[in-house]
Parts: C-alpha cells; structure tokens; sequence
DNA sequence: AAATATCCTTAATCTAGTTCAAGCGTCAAT
DNA sequence: ATTGACGCTTGAACTAGATTAAGGATATTT
C-alpha cells in the first residue's frame, strides 16, 4: 500500500476509460513504468536533450512549451492529473527536442521509456489500441485549439479556454494562460477588465 | 488491371511506409474500401451531416474546413494524394460533425465506414498499430501548427507554409492558403508583394 | 521579517492585420 | 463573342493586439 502502488493504481483506473487492461498486462506496467516525484518548476525535458519518457501525470501540474529567439516562451500544452505528456516527434525519433517540459506545481507522475514502450506495442495489441486512442481524442483537442487560433479573437479563445479547462484556469497563472493563448499578458489582463465590467 | 486496382496498389504501397500488410491484411483493404472519384468542388462532408468515411487521398487534392456565424470558411487542413481526411470526432463519435470537406480539384479516393474500421482494428494488431502511427505523425504536424500560430507572425506563418507544403501551395489559389493561415486575402497579397520586393 | 522574485494591472504609443470598396485579369459556360 | 464567377491586387480608414514603462500586490526564499 506504497506510493508507487497508489500511482499505478491511477494509471490502471485510467486505462479502464479505454479497453481494461487484464492481469498480464497490469503487471506489464507496474515493471516498465517508474515513479518520480518531483518539486515545483523541474525541468523534466530541455531543448536540445532527446525527449527519452513518456509520461502519465498522477498528481500536479506541467507545462510544454517553446522557447523563440527573442526568448519568449511559448506554451504548446499544460497536463494535470490523468494526462500524458511529452514531445512526441523527438520521444519516436530519438533526436533533440525543441521543446521544454516543466512543471508547475510539486508532481508525481509515471514514466516509461521508449524501448518498454515499443515491449508493450509489440507484445500486446491493447497497448497500441489504447495508445492510438488517446492521441486521437488528443489531436482532436488540438484540430479544435488550431480552429480556435484561424477563427477567433483573444477574447473568444480566453473564453473557450475557461470553458474547456476549468480547473486548470484557476490553478495557473494568468501569464501562463496568455502564452497559451498566443497573446502578452498585458492583453489578457485587458480582457479580463473588460468581462468583468460588462456583466 | 482496372482503376480499382491502382488505387488499392497505392494504398498498400502506403503501409509499407509503416508496417506493411501480409496478403489476408491486403484482402481485407480490398474489401473493406471503397473507391470513389469525385469532380471538383464536391462536397463529400457537410456540416450536420455524420462523417461516415474514413478517406484515403489516391489523386487529387481536398480541404477540411469550418463555417463560422459570419459566414466565413476557415480551412482547417488539406489534403493530398498519400494523405488522410476525416472528420475524426464525428467518425468516431457518430456524431453531427461541425466542418465541411469538399474537393478542390478532380479527386479519386478510398473510403472506409466505422464498423469495416473497426473491423481491422478488432482483428488485426497492424491496424491499430499503424493508424496509431499515422496519428501521431499528424498529431506533431498539427502541434508545429499550433506553435506557429501561437509565436509567430503572418508573415513568418506563410513563409513556413510555402516551405513545410511547396506542392500545396503551388496547387492552391492564395485565398485558400489565406484562409489556412487565419488571416485575410487581402494581406496574403500584401505580404506577397513585401517578399518580392525585398529580395 | 526582510528581501527578492513573480504576478497583475494600467495607460500611452505603436504596429500587424482587418474591413470596405474598387478595379483588373482569367477562365469556364452559354 | 459575352457574360459571369472567381481570384488577385491596391489603397484608405480602422481595430485588435503588442510594446514599453511603471507601480502595487503576492508569494517564496533567506
């Protein structure tokens, strides 16, 4: 009744959102995937380092983000618990990422690496069923952020934002949600005023 | 020797990009798509309508994209010959989609319905395998995408373009790419001119 | 408890991109 | 041959959003 059994715990309830995994394949997970609890704005990937785990977020809070040559940073995606993340091109091609993964807040999460994960594809038709799930609902997420961002104005998207992702708008701050949005947080503080004054 | 014929051998040709089929997998593709040959501005997918089609781009070239209250298209994504189109939320879900998917020129392509979908994923490993593999190759497109709109400017977006789908662009009138870019055709223009006559 | 980051807001100025309107070239259909 | 529909461009006026700079409020660290 360790940590790493609440974890894992987590990870198995997770995938009983998709096809449930049977015994076998339970056990397959509690060897390949590895515990790390970390603290506040750990870097857990940078630029130019290969993206070498894939992981599952039990607990707290990260960010992935891009970092231009003026030195502004860019936010691609957030996780919170339940969620995956990492940079995938790099995770599957093995070369330097682009990109940083941190977290926001004190985190635990599950990690594999790319050779356990090719095990589980390889060995058990679940896994890659699973995993082609997920990152279908995942690119719809993001086929929905692209309409958002060729379509809308700051305001709309700031709008759709707080819809889709209650709990996550009011656990972060608001500089994070305005490079999410693409926007300075002088604008989104603007925004803000405006929806409070005019209702 | 028919058209048939040629379009499932491109097909096929496809998967060996990925894991590549054995006969009883080809049969099935054989079987379970559906070929068909659309003139230009066909529409294939209409707002409210389900997507009931899993398409395979054979020859020819299509766009996917979003009406707003306005009025106003916003082209989401296009497609190519060796390219997908779907609307992937309302394929899987059954569900009235929200987008349009129309041909812009001549096309042929191969379809396949949900349940002969989920016909070789139940069956077959390779399918899911693969799809899931296909996903994710269109999964980190979409997040450069999303990056892109994100930090950088109109500008910067079509120059991106031009390299990232210099057969697209090619193919495609201005106002298409303008719509794709989220910006108007009238700054397209602009911006056009500004290249060629800086340099 | 002080000190230092980090975050949020406001306001003035500036710029990237939109809107509206018009004109022109091209191509497909009658 | 002529008519449209469509695509491309240009310019003037306008607006959404960026930039710069400053001040105050909250946290976090020491």
């Amino acid at each position: 009744m360790n940590d790493h059994h609440d974890a894992l715990d987590k990870l198995i309830k997770y995938f009983k959102n998709f096809f449930p995994l049977n015994e076998k394949e339970r056990n397959e997970l509690s060897t390949r995937f590895i515990e790390r609890k970390v603290k506040r704005r750990a870097l857990i990937l940078q630029q130019g380092e290969v993206c070498r785990h894939f992981t599952f977020i039990v607990k707290g809070c990260l960010k992935m983000y891009a970092v231009d040559k003026s030195g502004k940073e860019h936010n691609l995606q957030f996780g919170a618990e339940n969620d995956w993340i990492t940079d995938l091109s790099s995770f599957y091609s093995e070369k330097p990422s682009s990109v940083y993964i941190e977290t926001m807040e004190p985190s635990v999460m599950l990690q594999i690496k790319h050779p356990d994960l090719l095990h589980l594809y390889t060995n058990y038709h679940k896994f890659d069923r699973n995993f082609r799930i997920i990152i279908e609902q995942k690119y719809i997420e993001l086929q929905n952020r692209v309409l958002q961002n060729i379509s809308s104005t700051a305001n709309e998207r700031y709008l759709s934002f707080l819809e889709h992702y209650p709990n996550l708008s009011n656990r972060l701050p608001n500089t994070q949600v305005a490079s999410y949005l693409g926007i300075t947080p002088e604008f989104l503080s603007k925004i803000r005023k405006d929806l409070t004054q005019n209702h």
